[in-house]
DNA sequence: ATTCAATGGTTGAAACGTCAACAACCTGTC
DNA sequence: GACAGGTTGTTGACGTTTCAACCATTGAAT
């Protein structure tokens, strides 16, 4: 910003809304994550295991899921390597490209999620969607995308 | 839940609020981490500081920390002795309680959070507040406070 | 005064996330 | 076909967050 131009700061308004969704969404995470734990999963696995069950073949590139989560190349790599040893999901070579691997559920990370799922979507309802009308998630969604697709690019 | 309802799924607009919230606060965070870090502070950093800023006196109780930025108590603790080792903050013996301490920030951690602010703040605009409308940002409050005001105790 | 549950905070270990460096592969161009 | 530059993904080091265990102090009840 230019050097010469006074800051604006935030009104009480502005301040209010960024910090209470940033804290609605610590908090909604935390508790999903303390639901799912009793799952023997956390809030990632159900994030990853369910990115994966959305696939038409249940597989997802390691980039691509990145992209989807929101999540740096590495981060996905480290995660999926601890899954891996947990025995939720396997990597295979892509076949189409070299580089790459694919991720995809084992039997025990589909029965996993299939075995958490019911709970943590009960636990988005009461927490989250079943409190708001309609139209406000309408907003959230408008608002969220406006803001996403405002991201320098990187 | 009862084991005899069947689980109501999410649709696909609940779906996409709930996921492009979650994205949305994931990448601004990472923004202004990013931005933060070329003027030395982590965001967490800048959190503790903006609030300890807030207050008359410039102190705050450790729990009081946690309860205002949603942190447990012990990431609360760690993250000040990082500060302190950082020279950004100091700990003092809470005169009213001897089991508790008050944070403070040291005069290197005020000039810190100064120098950042500018920045921080015209981020958080170019790239939040100044994309919606005052009638967006009220909805986005009214939600957060709403899902805030029904956790559970805990 | 003594006990006892609750509160305030710290600690260490383990899980997690970020960053920078790197290796392998793909793609286009000459 | 070889080179340049971009893409894909891994790794290790290091900082961060969680979890459970723990100690000291407080406040309330007896």
């Amino acid at each position: 910003m230019a050097r010469t131009t006074r800051t604006r700061w935030l009104t009480d308004a502005e301040r209010s809304a960024w910090r209470n969704l940033s804290l609605m969404n610590l908090q909604l995470v935390a508790l999903l994550g303390r639901e799912l734990a009793e799952d023997g999963l956390s809030y990632q696995d159900y994030l990853v295991l369910a990115e994966l069950g959305d696939r038409p073949d249940g597989t997802a590139r390691v980039t691509e899921l990145g992209r989807r989560l929101g999540w740096e190349t590495s981060r996905v790599s480290h995660h999926i390597s601890r899954m891996e040893t947990r025995g939720l999901v396997r990597r295979t070579k892509c076949p189409t490209d070299q580089r790459g691997w694919l991720v995809e559920a084992t039997d025990d990370g589909r029965a996993a999620i299939e075995a958490a799922a019911p709970a943590h979507v009960a636990t988005v309802r009461k927490h989250f969607v079943d409190l708001l009308t309609p139209e406000q998630l309408r907003v959230l969604d408008e608002v969220a995308t406006t803001v996403l697709d405002n991201l320098p690019p990187a």
